[in-house]
DNA sequence: TATGAATGAGCATTCATTCAT
DNA sequence: AATGAATGAATGCTCATTCAT
């Protein structure tokens, strides 16, 4: 027995719309939405939407908010993965390059990153919501990595920002074109490619002796 | 003697049209633009707008691909200035680097991307119009460049695509970042370190020992 | 008691919006007429209009056929009370005459026709769903009348249809002309007037000696 | 020699205008035409049509009045044909009454009436002349020669406008029928099967025995 | 005279939002 | 809480008409 539906339906229902609500913004635009198409993805009736929010703006931030909750907590767990291996440094962070290059693949990544570019004139909010907890956040937590990475000799003296800055730079600027500004599926092979290049040239960059990369 | 006004009315109002669209369009975005605002930025009255095009999807397209071809020839110009230098060669990479920084930060620039991304999904051909035509077509003229320097052995043996997307992935991605999605001006100085660690994560993993490095 | 407004508000609605079509429709013609007087004179907003009917079209269609409907529930019924009298077949015809020769002067009527008549190459449907169920309609209604009569001996033996074509001819075409397409009032005695020569050269025409007209 | 185009050349497009406008007219109705489609067709540009004619409403009284002139001569032309002829009536009138219905049927005829019916509400004027110079005319020139056959002993005693009336709609409410509103072209063999029962009827009440029926 | 260009006014249609149930 | 119905406010687009040449 899960108890009785009132309170779950509730919750329930407010989680579709929202859900509802993303995959429609993602796919027409903020403006080009219109509210009755979210209803109707989530099952409900116009003006259930506005029981639940305020109104499409409302909305359109709390979607986005949560889309942005999602994607940061499967970025975090991948970079969270990093630590210092006995062995190559190399293996390890092309494990994770190829993981974060699928990540912001993925159409809920790409809709996100597109919608607060196109958005963020119109409401600057999503600059600390959503960009500042996704893209901004996992380059502090990539830092930090890297920073022990330093400290324990794996990589060279760096300054652990500009140098997670640009691993995640060699990630997804290509990315971003391979996928065609994500009208194309990256085939796994070339996400892998692009993973290894974009670590060959951080190594390179930012390895030492110790290192170990296959090319010393 | 600049000629008489006569012909060249139909030409500038065109031109103001064109002008004024893009503007507007990249203030508020695609949807969120009526034809209204763009004819009043223009001089113009609605219905002039419509004898010059067909609606406003075409006037959308047409304005993306003359600001395209305007951003498009400033950065094959900034490229084309590369050459294989006598002495070293960080100076110049970064001053291209620089001046590509600059540029992409630029308002126009940043609103094309903002646009392509947002409206892709609706204009297909935007892809081909725009995209093609800018970020595709400077990466080509950057890797012919490159591979000019490879073959006069500045840079080390590599697959100058490769190279060409990542010397733009360390600058672009980082100055979008820099620059909150194109909501805040990048000071010359900021924009400066970041073209100055690009180039020097660049040479570090491109350059040969010719390459006379600093630190080297 | 007439029971709750409450469900009855929906119908009623979509009921007067398809009354104060048909009536702003005669007044100015489809295309002249604008959906906003339509609401107005309905009582109604205009997106109310477009929640009942898909578009213009769609209303005019509609509001055409259930015109249609009416005029010929009554025209029906008026051909409907022909039957084989005992006595001279002149007054009997003569009151049907005068009956048809009022509801096709009739306002709705009229607009009916010259809605029709103006429309019908914008909508071809039209033939179908109001002429077809009126003009013909009627005129299949008086052939079948006019066989029984024929039959029965009170009229010499014919085509039907030809006949119940001829005496509707006689009758509007007449009309028609009186009213000045519809423009002026007929008066009563010039429409009994009408509706008498057209029996009369009928019966001269179609009639056996047991019609018993006077001239026999 | 013709003179200069000059004079030639206005008075040209003018017509060519005239002509241009109520075959749109025709195609579309009055307010679905558009003055741009005019000039197209007119081969002018639009700003011609308002230097020839007033405006829209104007343009379209005049070109009107030309197609009813028209109409209305070939009409009379074929109503003067009528005679007392030495032998039967019938064959005589039913030439006549196929060439009417044939007339009646044809493009500019169903176009006027069409578009009178539409626009009498918007223009009375038309009633005047148009309808009064086609329709009412017809029926005069016709009643007068009816008369003339009363007289002469070919037609018994009565009403000649009231025969001119029924002759006219024994012919022209079946033609309307026949050809679907005008949206289907009447056989030939239809055509004359219709004015032959017409005048068949006619003859059976107006004919006398001197008429030399073939069923007398 | 004839015309390319420009415009004021208007209209169908859509949509976010609110009532009444 | 959920919904069918209703609406005020926009917006894209068309068209009759007028300038300026």
């Amino acid at each position: 027995m899960t108890g009785s539906t009132g309170p779950r339906g509730r919750i329930d229902k407010r989680q579709a719309i929202l859900d509802a609500a993303f995959t429609v913004f993602a796919r027409r635009g903020y403006a080009q939405t219109c509210v009755q198409e979210i209803a109707e993805v989530a099952g409900a009736a116009k003006p259930t939407v506005y029981n639940h929010f305020q109104d499409k703006e409302a909305l359109f931030l709390e979607a986005m908010a949560a889309a942005g909750e999602t994607v940061m907590a499967r970025n975090l767990a991948i970079v969270d993965d990093i630590h210092s291996p006995k062995g190559d440094l190399g293996p390890l962070l092309e494990r994770i390059a190829h993981q974060l290059a699928q990540s912001c693949c993925e159409e809920r990544s790409r809709a996100l990153r597109a919608l607060t570019y196109a958005e963020v004139n119109h409401f600057p909010n999503l600059l600390e919501t959503v960009y500042g907890r996704t893209a901004n956040r996992l380059a502090e937590a990539l830092a930090g990595k890297l920073a022990q990475l330093s400290l324990a000799g794996r990589l060279r003296t760096c300054d652990p920002a500009a140098a997670s800055e640009q691993f995640l730079a060699l990630l997804t600027a290509p990315m971003e074109t391979r996928s065609r500004l994500g009208t194309r599926k990256v085939p796994a092979a070339e996400a892998k490619a692009v993973a290894k290049t974009a670590v060959d040239t951080f190594l390179r960059a930012y390895g030492t002796t110790t290192t170990n990369r296959k090319a010393a």
